[in-house]
DNA sequence: CCCCTTAGTGCATTTTTTACACTAATTACC
DNA sequence: GGTAATTAGTGTAAAAAATGCACTAAGGGG
């Protein structure tokens, strides 16, 4: 009976990660570029075969710790691209997965693959490999919608950070400004966040307060039904005035 | 080169497809009895190998439009599923997508797996074969997400429903009752639906008018901005009285 | 000590959401 | 033909949330 199948088994598949990072008030994400055929010295997501005796999430955590040396991070399965020649050895799809890191934890790695890796801003990126230009477009659309709704920026910041660190961040994501006192006065009121009754150090302006992300206290809310919304509503823009000739 | 990587070319993809309507209030989900190994004589969502020259849409595609005939439907990818012994085999890996149908459109086609096919209600489901009972509910939660978010609850009501129909649908798929001024209040403003002048019949009560989705307005408005979004906000339950002995 | 830079704060207005109960239209039944 | 049964359809007031907006505060640099 299985004999009948057995042409399907000729197939691969990979796993890809959009890593991202953010870092002076923009989204970054970490390619390599590649050493090896096919689309060799082209910059690319990272990413590798999944072994046969591996789960896809594990393939993902595996390509996310050769590459940076973390493994307790924010990681999700976002799409899966399978166009039939998307790959020149043969039919190959792969599963994209995107992973949010405190970019100051990030370090060289001694692996190969981490040799020739650089993080690079989002916005305007250059054409990569494969089809690796969708493949991070949709993992763009999925983290404005996660960061949304799910407390995920702070996956994204070090521990402490400042309002003003986490209004960039989401603005960076979103893209879109957003209002100063209107972006705190949501953010605070939803009691996530605790004072550290600390300040920034080595600024040549008024210090800002640091704040740490309440994990705890947030799972706690969410069991009584709490839920993070939180809305892209640029400030409006003021009308340019017409000048009539 | 290539040769280091014939052995990961030994692994097969499958789709398998959640495929929803809406029938006397109640959501269903076409099911198929397995007439072959594994799971033999199991109910199953409907799926099968994707061919080796085939994209995945068009995989997913093929076998909706085999089992219902059905070839312009919303059809969506969810996720994908590859723990290493999810199939007796080998490795396979499935990719599940949803798609919404008008279930009157539905009819039993001549393909022999469509022969085995079956309408059940989505609430209070037996086990299914493999791992799909966890890629039901990935897709019940992405529905629910979508139904918020995107005008498609339409895709499952006839051409012309009545708002009581509608808010059935909304409340079947959200699990939570809806006021029902509120319900048309909202959906009305958001000026998508355009009345029929005719109103139901046959019914042993006060008719109600019918409705048609406009989905030419709602491309232009989405053009200009507009974000359709419903939220889920159960009615009040009133306090049960406490006795106290 | 003055200047520069960013932090931090409040209020009034508008918009949106919520809660809620009666009348209207039709069929079925006697 | 009248009445009972059933679902359709409608408005308003109160509460909550979102919006727009500009000045003072704190620290470092020169």
């Amino acid at each position: 009976m299985a004999t009948n199948f057995d042409n399907y088994f000729k197939s691969a598949f990979t796993v890809d990660n959009v890593i991202f990072g953010f870092d002076e008030g923009d989204l970054k994400v970490l390619l390599i570029k590649r050493g090896e055929e096919p689309h060799i010295g082209e910059w690319a997501l990272p990413g590798y075969f999944v072994k046969t005796d591996e789960d896809l999430d594990a393939a993902a955590k595996r390509v996310l710790s050769e590459l940076t040396g973390l493994t307790n991070v924010y990681l999700e399965q976002v799409h899966t691209f399978g166009s039939v020649n998307r790959h020149a050895f043969g039919r190959v799809i792969t599963i994209s997965y995107f992973s949010l890191i405190k970019i100051d934890n990030y370090t060289i790695q001694p692996s190969s693959i981490a040799l020739q890796a650089q993080w690079h801003t989002v916005n305007g990126l250059q054409h990569l490999a494969f089809d690796h230009d969708a493949i991070l477009e949709s993992c763009l659309q999925r983290l404005k919608w996660l960061v949304k709704t799910r407390p995920v920026g702070f996956e994204l910041l070090p521990p402490k950070f400042t309002l003003t660190e986490l209004q960039h961040l989401y603005e960076a994501i979103l893209r879109c400004p957003l209002d100063k006192r209107n972006f705190r006065k949501k953010i605070l009121s939803m009691n996530l966040l605790v004072d550290c009754d600390e300040t920034q150090e080595g600024v040549a302006h008024r210090p800002a307060k640091l704040y740490k992300f309440d994990r705890k206290r947030y799972n706690k809310l969410v069991e009584q039904g709490f839920n993070f919304e939180l809305k892209e509503t640029p400030t409006k823009k003021k009308k340019t005035v017409e000048l009539s000739s």
